[in-house]
DNA sequence: AATGAATGAGTTTTCATTCAT
DNA sequence: TATGAATGAAAACTCATTCAT
């Protein structure tokens, strides 16, 4: 029995993969579920085993990713250290995260607004989001950030700097090869962190 | 003639303005055509005068707005002055456009993603980039900012910042009274000009 | 404008004809709104015009039918003359349907409990009830009928003998050729009516 | 093997029993074959080893109860007396189904049309109408009953008025306490019989 | 006998768009 | 210009049934 939910958890990931990359070749919008099916190697009645509809494929993408998200910035938060250490490994983990999945990348990007209607995807983006308000606010608490900026406004400013440089990436606006990748995440961290003005 | 003409502009104009406020309702999606002619006040097969069909409008919508944010920019940039004083001019301008007109924000930002699949509008957003990306680039030849920072980069991640702030605001995220509205402004203006990193 | 009214009524007779005759044909579960369509010549889209749903056009069957069935019973009724004549008249008009338009009885009976599934339907069919129960009410109280025997109870007996004639013309279980029906006719007057009739 | 072949039955049985409650609850259409296993207590895979179809076993349902319907009438028929007391027998055995399975007479008068699409139920439905018209004729031969009114139609007319007064009980539209049972045969006897009567 | 994962046929309905008036 | 009747493409989803285990 443990090999039956073992095998019935790899057909919803198998499932979940084929969206993945269904939905990042044509939006997920065009994409049928009998594409997501066929990429998968299954019949699509199949899907309604797993799902309760093509929405909650993609529901439990964003989730599945956002609850890592926040995983992930949790475990560089309680790591301690300086905040501006832990910015900037935040930033390199979601910024790497374009070379590792370009295709969830994509998914997440283009269809940012699809998820934010679900009230349970704003949850867990907001639980990201105080996550990095967090960090900051410790940060500021130490005196290592400046005190005299709201820390959800920056969170939320950092945030977007984030998205907007993936989807840069996505549509091809910026360059994303190594060394470009290097360069956003140097860039995001110096503006943000330092400014842009020089001292 | 100069007064059908004028009539025609009108009624392309209302029906414009009634696509806006639909679509901030109900999303472009769930809007159906009827929806926006219901609210214009005209039998829907008039929309088919006016636009070639229900994408265009939504197109149409986006081009005129961010043709007008181009301009604005650009009108800021040829007025000189400092590129900081610049870059705070234009954070104000984007961001009080949610005070002016909420249901077109609610609309740029839902449906953002629909428009970067129209290569149309991505000529129009990269324009508004590339203005910005001037600005700072004129900036850093000026001495004014940092040039060690790609002013693309910047202009990217810039843009990012203020565009969640806009998706804050609309999700309820962020708090939009006047007081907050200006709390954001000098937050954005502060973090990327002079960085969250005290000196 | 009065004719396009005109006209669009025109439209909705021709579907709810050709929906009747499909209806008697397949069954109204086996018919597709394709096939009424296609039996009235018109695209299937156009059915939504004037129905809501393909659930409306055997609603709207249904209501028509007992509103016609409900006006006749009554104007008998207000015709006045001995019960008995009344209650000859009632199940002459019900049975000879059978001749006028057999395909629409065919619908009747075959739907007969999903008509009763539809709460608006069973208004109808109780307003005929009634109707015919009045029509037994007047005739005990002017002594011409036992008033021994429940006049609700009677209208139900009544009513559950000419349906099942009906539904044996249908099923062919019953002749129903011209001798047949006036066989039928005979019968139900003289079993029911010579019942009622006190000795 | 015999104990094997009894819990065979037993099995077919409890689906069966099953399958009533569910039909009379949500009708057979809306009825899954799941919830008829969820209500029996078993996998639904296991009701295609006792029955070919969702369909049969409906079919069944009605060829069961059908059948005992038959054997009753027949019994009373063999058992003998006046004509007359053996059509208040079989009316009185008709409706107390109603007190004694309600849900049954549920299916049976919701689905009747259904059933009367299988040709195989007409079979069933015909024999219990020859059996009934078996009585009559006995009794017209005997000088009990009138022999002016074709047996063949009486007994359509005498079905018909059981199954109106029946389905008057599930559609709520006729008092089924016993009282209103109680009046209900004595009102179904008295009209269909005294009509039936020479005078 | 029992289970439930897997299959895929089958149909209503929506709604953008066209076009006669 | 304006109307709204007419068209028909397009796809998610349900659920009866099969079958490997």
């Amino acid at each position: 029995m443990a090999q039956r939910t073992a095998s019935a958890e790899d057909k919803r990931q198998l499932l979940l993969g084929a969206a993945v990359r269904v939905f990042a070749e044509k939006g997920y919008h065009a994409a049928r579920v009998g594409d997501i099916a066929e990429e998968a190697g299954v019949a699509y009645g199949l899907l309604y085993h797993y799902f309760r509809s093509k929405d909650e494929v993609l529901e439990t993408i964003f989730q599945t990713t956002w609850r890592n998200m926040l995983a992930t910035v949790e475990s560089i938060a309680e790591a301690g250290g300086p905040a501006g250490e832990q910015l900037r490994k935040v930033t390199e983990v979601i910024l790497r995260t374009w070379r590792r999945d370009p295709d969830l990348v994509r998914v997440l990007v283009r269809e940012v607004t699809r998820s934010s209607q679900l009230p349970r995807q704003v949850d867990e983006i907001a639980a990201a989001l105080r996550a990095l308000q967090a960090v900051i606010e410790r940060g500021q608490a130490a005196g290592e950030l400046r005190a005299d900026i709201d820390a959800r406004l920056a969170s939320v400013v950092w945030y977007g700097a984030l998205e907007e440089v993936l989807t840069g990436w996505v549509l091809g606006r910026l360059a994303d090869d190594d060394e470009g990748i290097a360069e956003a995440e140097q860039t995001v961290v110096a503006m943000l962190g330092n400014g842009l003005v020089p001292r």
